[in-house]
RNA sequence: GUGAGUGUAGCUCAGCGGAUAGAGCACUGGACUGUGGCUCCAGGUGUCGGGGGUUCAAAUCCCCUCACUCACCCCA
């Protein structure tokens, strides 16, 4: 090991898990294309202010998992800890309710969180997320499962789930949270210290707690279904009623409670089992454009993790090498495979060539140990005759051909 | 931020007070000088994570520190 390593919870991809990323990525995009979601390219580095006001101060993303740090001028900024509060700001500040009734964007990049690491989770970490601003129809609440469904499926992730629960209008949430605070102070003396604390800060993460006899104590609490206004109540409804249709995997998870102040009726995860893992999360945000100083206009999102969407995928898979390695015995031969090169890659055919002086059993070693399926030989023999070597490595069969055929002999080999 | 576990060869790991620190795989060279995989032979495989302490003697025991892994909090 070098001197240099790592940051803690940073990580590399390497070029072996490249090709499962971006078929990850291209699947996100190209679905959510189809619904024409816009790509919106939004800053790494934000205000600290625009999150204290978007996630909410008291949220432990923000009291306790940003990168914060002043910049040559004293301003508090921070690495974003996540899409959506960047998002609404961009919405907000060009104006994009002025041109458009409802507005579609899909973002995808780095985030932040100071974090401890542990499976799948890095201080550095990649989302996907879309966010729809101006319907208030529980249609595009669907629409984002939907996207997400699909998506998941495409890329064959098996074995997951959408949870799904409401947490109610403005009024809603409050008169639930309330009551829920009430019920909580009389049996605090049964909850485990971080309940008690929870108890204060956000109420409803109680539900939550693994703590066993936690568990117990808030088994007969009441639902925030007995909460909900008549509105409240059919939106989700609907959109229950809409998911059983379209055939996706969901459950009602009453207790499904997210972490991010701004989410209102609808809110959803995508849990896998098989990791015993959240890979998905999202919601409604209807009063956040206006919290953020736009007009008042409601939004639906989600964000996918995909360092842990690869990971799902990664247990599976690798690929071969699909390249030709070009095997190439003297400077003379060195002079010429350029140009033969040259027309393979004109002809978009992959050639790696290693241009120190080896033996050939050499370089068929390390073919071998490539995984190349075909190998093109050019030494002294082959430029006296005019002809280059193809070697199939699999088989072992070899033959001469004529160099104008190169291209077209490749092309059939490689099939 | 809290708790547990692990750091020894390129990789997976054994050694857990005693001599020059080991196995498998990988790697390098040769048998085989323009033909890989198979076999055989010969070999580097090393700040034992770092620092300090105890001891005649530390990879081994103790303390500190760093890193990784997992769980909690929280979240993707």
């Amino acid at each position: 090991m070098g001197i240099f390593t790592k940051l803690r919870g940073m990580r590399d991809i390497l070029p072996e898990e490249i090709d499962i990323w971006k078929k990850v990525e291209q699947t996100f995009i190209e679905i959510s294309e189809l619904f024409d979601f816009r790509e919106i390219r939004v800053p790494i580095l934000e205000s600290k202010y625009l999150f204290e006001k978007g996630i909410g101060r008291d949220t432990d993303i923000v009291t306790k998992e940003m990168y914060e740090f002043k910049d040559k001028k004293g301003r508090d900024v921070v690495l974003r800890p996540e899409g959506t509060a960047s998002v609404v700001r961009a919405y907000i500040e060009n104006k994009i309710y002025e041109k458009r009734k409802i507005a579609r964007f899909y973002y995808l990049g780095p985030m932040f969180r100071y974090d401890r690491p542990q499976k799948g989770r890095y201080r550095q970490f990649y989302q996907f997320g879309i966010e729809c601003f101006g319907g208030k129809s529980f249609y595009f609440d669907g629409e984002a499962i939907q996207i997400l469904n699909i998506t998941l499926e495409k890329l064959s992730i098996g074995n997951f789930v959408f949870l799904v629960n409401s947490l109610g209008c403005k009024n809603c949430k409050f008169k639930y949270t309330e009551y829920i605070k009430g019920y909580l102070k009389k049996i605090v003396d049964k909850l485990c210290n971080d309940c008690k604390l929870r108890v204060k800060v956000n109420p409803l993460r109680v539900f939550d707690c693994k703590n066993y006899s936690c568990h117990q104590s808030i088994e007969n609490i009441p639902s925030i279904f007995d909460f909900l206004c008549d509105e409240c109540k059919e939106h989700f409804d609907l959109l229950a009623n809409f998911l059983k249709k379209n055939n996706i995997n969901f459950k009602i998870e009453h207790k499904l409670v997210r972490g991010l102040d701004y989410y209102t009726k609808t809110v959803f995860e995508v849990f896998c089992k098989n990791q015993d893992i959240a890979i998905a999360g999202g919601g409604r945000y209807d009063y956040l454009v206006k919290e953020m100083g736009g007009p008042d206009i409601p939004a639906v999102g989600f964000a996918v993790g995909l360092d842990r969407v690869v990971a799902l995928l990664n247990q599976e898979k690798r690929q071969k090498d699909e390249s030709i390695y070009f095997i190439l015995l003297g400077e003379q031969a060195k002079i010429k495979g350029f140009d033969i090169m040259r027309e393979l890659i004109e002809n978009k055919i992959k050639v790696e060539a290693d241009y120190e002086e080896r033996s050939i059993s050499e370089h068929l070693r390390i073919a071998n140990k490539y995984g190349k399926k075909l190998c093109l030989i050019l030494g002294e023999n082959e430029i006296k005759k005019g002809v280059v070597v193809i070697k199939n490595m699999e088989t072992g069969i070899q033959e001469e051909i004529k160099e104008k055929e190169i291209v077209k002999k490749l092309r059939e080999r490689l099939k």
